[in-house]
DNA sequence: TCAAATCTTTACTTTTTTTTCAAGATTGGT
DNA sequence: ACCAATCTTGAAAAAAAAGTAAAGATTTGA
């Protein structure tokens, strides 16, 4: 249970337009720099985020990458799902539509276990936005602190049950 | 972000004994059998599991694995931290303790979001047994339920400030 | 119009993960 | 003692993911 390289690289190239004063641009080039990444593989992050509808791209001398819309406004969800593809469970077919393929079928001990991970991730990644990770990383501390605090809350109660 | 085929399938396994009146055993073939993997495949999985000491193997005609202590006191998060390796995070190697090769050093915006997410999995998966993903299967559910409300009802509050 | 700078897209290579194979070691039964 | 059933272990093959390369398309400005 590890986010991905792609998802990483891909919210970090971001997050570098998000630091940006204003609507400012940057290269491809500055980008893969400032990531110590290549400039190809800048290249295939930013595509992906640009057809997903993150960035806005302009071609040619004076071109690059900017936000396409307010980082108060892009949730970590959103964009987690983009660079993963969405995709939630390796092998067990029963979660992505396709039941005949599992042999588990309806009766699959571990599947809320899968499902409940993806939705707990998927709803704290929405409480945090673009902006928050530029300047208030307090809150983004916060955030999930709160969550890890009600998780162990929750699991003392349970003792006493 | 999302569970290995390692993770899920080795999780698969332990879940097989565990689902065994008592203290019976399984061997490989038919581990292998009931989850629809091969043989070698779940080899290598008990293997591991039997390591780190979760299952016990015995040798020869009548042998078998088996469940090295009680289903109520294997946490989800042991195992998963066991076929999962424990790395978080995947180039940055600020988390894993190499400061120095990480192009993002002290100041990274997106180290709370990796680290704070795998705390939370964890702290999620330590709530819950082996022994309730066989019976009480309402309880995985409940339990994952009221992770999402509170996180649902942090969000709300921090709309309002 | 042309050249330079830039993004786009597809195909390829490398690396990592997953799965399989094969030989070894241990145990129980005859 | 021997054989069959079983787990153990390291290496190899296959598959998936990540990263690279190269040719194409668009824009700006001289």
């Amino acid at each position: 249970m590890k986010i991905s390289a792609q998802e990483e690289y891909g919210l970090r190239c971001l997050l570098q337009l998000a630091c940006l004063p204003g609507t400012a641009s940057l290269t491809l080039p500055q980008i893969a720099e400032r990531e110590g990444i290549s400039v190809a593989n800048a290249g295939k992050l930013m595509w992906l985020l640009n057809k997903a509808g993150f960035v806005q791209a302009t071609r040619g001398t004076k071109g690059g990458y900017s936000l396409a819309r307010p980082a108060e406004h892009i949730r970590l969800s959103e964009v987690i799902k983009v660079l993963d593809e969405d995709e939630i469970g390796n092998h067990c077919e029963s979660y992505t539509g396709v039941l005949e393929k599992c042999i588990h079928k309806g009766d699959c001990g571990i599947r809320p276990v899968i499902v409940g991970l993806h939705e707990i991730v998927q709803e704290a990644l929405s409480q945090i936005t673009l902006s928050q990770l530029v300047g208030d990383e307090a809150q983004v501390d916060a955030t999930f602190h709160q969550i890890k605090r009600f998780e162990r809350k929750l699991g003392q109660e349970s003792l006493r049950n």
